[in-house]
DNA sequence: AAATCATTTTTGTCTTAGACAATTAATACC
DNA sequence: GGTATTAATTGTCTAAGACAAAAATGATTT
């Protein structure tokens, strides 16, 4: 039972130091107690001390290493091979791993070869903890840029940039979720904009993700590139379940079903999810995938439009009234 | 990376008359795999089925009667008192503790005995899948009343009613998902209005929820009372680890870290946060809860300042300033 | 009575070691 | 190069026992 409080003999109020019990690395990790226990009898690692009553007490630094083996895991790494590493190697890996960091970036530039200046000034001001001066800057870019190239150009990359940043250590977890709060701040204040002097047309598009699909940036980018282009948007925010996805479809009468993936989905869950979705749709509607699934791309989907890039929104939606 | 989620969220073993594994049982009922075995072998009760590797299956019955027992449990009564009762008792036990049905909703109006009548127009709107109506609803709504009393008043309890609506099956899931995302959008356009014009001062407010907390909508209403009341606040949104907090709390300079915390977490987890957290702050810092959670307030708290109402913040901020 | 202290019961969580099914990698085969 | 088969990997489950924090009970004093 002795859960959170560190030993009470020894020092009470100085005593962080000591170790945290299993309980609350599993909080702090995302890794179940007995995925813990089990890699450490199959791995050695971690090998926690243990206080009076036996019970483990893990130091911070192995807190700090299960969590690099956690990111690392997420890009697909197997448990054999990185849970018995030590820190340098995983550094070394989450390096490695990290896709090219720069790659997307210079795509949306001109022949830029060097980074944004503008990305660089807002990263830095993300490392700063200066919200003000975050929010001041990309809402300043929003209005200076136009809405679709501030999405396309600047929150797109800058996402990607914050959790490359995050995974390779560079940003903690609460500097990424300041960055989340503040752009979503923005990016809904522009759709409010929007809506409030829109005559309703286009296709009536349901924006939602799938249970387990926390990411909620990509949906507000994509909501705010249709509804600048005239659709009808009604989103659902993140993780519905797949039933009320139909349902809701068919409350609203949907033409379109959009649906955003991030790259820690497993593929099986991804296309088993849109094999059903497509049965249970009615036939006439739609079905829209983007985000950085990779998954998504790797294999050709026959039930939905995969959109890989968010310039490639705008053509769909051509096409679609184009259609009808 | 296991989230803590064990069974995907739609359709653990597919056929849900076969009966729910102890993972399941975990997330629906909020009682740790440990407590329900430790129950089973002591109490008698839950005696559930085995699949054909001498896994157990709970039935729904068994699942329901858990969750009766696990409020019971909330209200203060002793497990030995309660879990090997049968349905009948457990009922009559419960209508014996419950408190007031519609308190909430009758102490937020001038003596009105029936609900809210603006109330009852949103409820509609909901229910009728109309955006719009709902999204023009709460706007005018804020607008006409103000900000503080719009959340207070209106906000606040047409939340309550819409999660009780829903948990007894006259909303569906993708409804309340809609109710969420329209008056986020408002709320947060409150905010970005206030935040554009407002001399920063009063105390340093970092918002956020800890993990397994996914309800955004109570930190928005507090967010949005705590800038009208000109304490200047960072938001990261919900689920920050414990860890992250902390560092958040360093690196903003708080003087308060607000928490929320919704009915969905189990009572230890919540103490335990509680007690880490307060051990790992600044004792400068102070630390501030709120949110639907009966265990916050079953308990006095030595660790942090518990707000069960919205109407309670204002008084705090003024009693921090005072004190500063 | 009421309050303080010591003792017993209750209760949730942790421990160990082993087992199994589901996924993923590796190999053989066409 | 594909594709089916086998082998390895890996997360979760089970069992009974143990222990400390919390709560209830009892004894003693104010």
């Amino acid at each position: 039972m002795n859960l959170l409080t560190p030993p009470i003999d020894s020092t009470p109020p100085a005593s962080s130091d000591a170790g945290l019990p299993i309980a609350a690395v599993e909080r702090e990790t995302g890794l179940g107690k007995d995925t813990l226990r089990v890699w450490e009898r199959r791995y050695g690692f971690p090998t926690p001390l243990r206080d009076s009553s036996g019970d483990r007490l893990y130091s911070a630094e192995q807190v700090q290493q299960l969590k690099l083996i956690s990111r690392l895991l997420d890009f697909g790494l197997r448990p054999s091979k990185v849970v018995s590493l030590d820190n340098a190697a995983l550094q070394a890996l989450l390096t490695q791993h990290a896709p090219a960091p720069a790659a997307i970036l210079s795509k949306t530039n001109i022949g830029n070869d060097a980074t944004d200046p503008v990305i660089k000034e807002l990263l830095h001001a993300i490392g700063t903890h200066d919200p003000r001066a975050l929010q001041h800057g990309l809402s300043h870019a929003q209005l200076r840029m136009g809405l679709a190239p501030f999405v396309i150009d600047l929150a797109a990359p800058l996402t990607t940039a914050v959790g490359e940043a995050w995974a390779q250590g560079r940003f903690e977890i609460f500097e990424e979720h300041l960055y989340t709060e503040v752009l979503t701040g923005v990016l809904r204040h522009a759709i409010a904009s929007l809506t409030s002097q829109l005559v309703p047309q286009g296709p009536r598009v349901l924006l939602t993700t799938v249970p387990q699909e926390q990411h909620s940036l990509g949906l507000l980018m994509v909501e705010a590139l249709l509804t600048l282009d005239g659709c009808t948007c009604v989103s659902l925010g993140t993780q519905t379940p797949l039933t009320d996805i139909v349902q809701a479809a068919l409350a609203h009468r949907a033409d379109v079903v959009a649906l955003s993936f991030s790259n820690m989905n497993k593929t099986a869950v991804v296309q088993t999810s849109l094999r059903e979705l497509r049965a249970r749709l009615p036939t006439a509607t739609a079905l829209w995938v983007g985000g950085t699934c990779t998954a998504l791309y790797q294999w050709p989907l026959s039930e939905a439009s995969a959109v890989q890039h968010l310039s490639g929104l705008q053509p769909l939606v051509a096409q679609w009234r184009h259609a009808h």
